[in-house]
DNA sequence: TAGTCACTCGCACACTGTACGACAAGCTCG
DNA sequence: CGAGCTTGTCGTACAGTGTGCGAGTGACTA
């Protein structure tokens, strides 16, 4: 198993040129307002006024610089320290952290899956989460349980919600008329299924904001209450 | 916004050629087995001997044959009566039947969020889950809530627990031995970070497995309880 | 002045989805 | 029987991808 490239050490940058934190930074640029679909080494090497595989000399290959990319987002979620929330507030801030990020990174789903997380910044996130849901008095076998059903919840939630936005951004037409749309497609279909008409009519009370923050807590809050009847002391 | 591939209506076929069922259940072997990277039309259409740009008559463009195998999947998942389980009984039933299909192909949550999901089983097992949520007893706004948490835990659990295992696969290594090599990595890396490191040993007693069905099974029991006390009659 | 290191970059390869247009086989109609 | 339409196949081509290779450049050291 090759070495991971957060530990892999690097040369000392001499002289201005590019650098590895410049095309991090450039990268997620394009990342956050483009998509994964979006970044190619060309297109990033061309933002960078170089040519494409100059870029090959500070990054080994595109799947690292992701993986750097990652541990960056990583980087951005709270936890808050266990005796100034304590457990439950604790989780539910997390919740929304991590939700945040996302929304500001709304590609981060479409890549995490396909490869560890072993960034500096995944490790210490990982670190204070177990600390809140330690100190929160789970036994010593659940910490582990609750605080990963806690992530899947969230990202299962979230990676649904930045598909929704995706396809209303990638329409080009406004959110209202995005709905509408979608609305008239869905009962076109769902015709022959009652329920689902109901659903659709019920879901669209709100707005789309309002909803998906709402079906978000809902859920959590659930959760939360589950998983607060297996804290043992 | 373009009517989507299930409604568009297709000529008959007159004489032995290839056909839509053919393509679709090929390219699900395919997939099952090779995972979305291993798909391109080209390979699809040398297993079926055929010229790559002949499935173009069968099929309008790639992402519509990836259309029809999503929901290919959704079909294969059990929603019970409400009537036989009861609410409780019938959404745990619902989760694991949900899990079975996604670890069955893999390849699901990597295409499944980049569309919306409109197709016959899609309706029709959204429409299951509606009635069970429904007779469990849940106030008309919390049905969808409730099935949609439920769906979005399962799937954000079984999202990470298919990557785990794809990398373990995708490693050529035995279960075993990826999972020591993984743990003496993330120990080389967690040096730092003590809670990681009890995490990982904690984690390791008993086989991937089984931890992974334990995982599911915890967090899946607790939303299920929150869940539970929502239930207004 | 010679040599070495740090860095840039053009070219090329194998691969992708799919538009286009040429071609063939079978059916229907006159 | 023959013409023409429908159904279906497929070779070629285009624009795009990540990245290995090797040549080239400028600055610093000996």
């Amino acid at each position: 198993m090759k070495e991971p490239i957060w530990t892999r050490e690097r040369k000392a940058p001499p002289r201005e040129t590019l650098s590895r934190e410049q095309i991090v930074k450039t990268a997620m640029a394009i990342l956050d307002s483009e998509g994964v679909t979006g970044l190619s080494m060309r297109k990033l090497a061309a933002r960078l006024d170089a040519g494409a595989t100059s870029l090959y000399w500070h990054v080994p290959t595109k799947d690292d610089l992701v993986d750097l990319l990652i541990d960056e987002v990583w980087g951005e979620i709270d936890v808050p320290e266990p005796e100034l929330a304590g457990w439950r507030s604790g989780a539910l801030l997390f919740g929304h952290s991590l939700r945040s990020a996302v929304l500001r990174h709304p590609w981060l789903p479409e890549v995490m899956y396909t490869r560890p997380s072993l960034g500096p910044n995944a490790m210490s996130l990982g670190s204070r989460g177990l600390v809140l849901f330690e100190a929160g008095g789970f036994a010593d076998h659940d910490i582990d349980l609750a605080m990963s059903s806690v992530m899947s919840y969230v990202l299962g939630t979230v990676n649904a919600e930045v598909a929704t936005r995706e396809m209303v951004r990638k329409s080009g037409r406004s959110e209202e008329t995005w709905v509408s749309e979608m609305l008239e497609q869905a009962q076109a279909v769902a015709s022959e299924y009652p329920e689902m008409q109901k659903s659709v009519r019920r879901r669209t009370s709100l707005g789309l904001d309002s909803s998906l923050t709402e079906n978000f807590v809902f859920g959590l809050d659930a959760l939360l209450d589950g998983l607060a009847t297996r804290v043992t002391k």
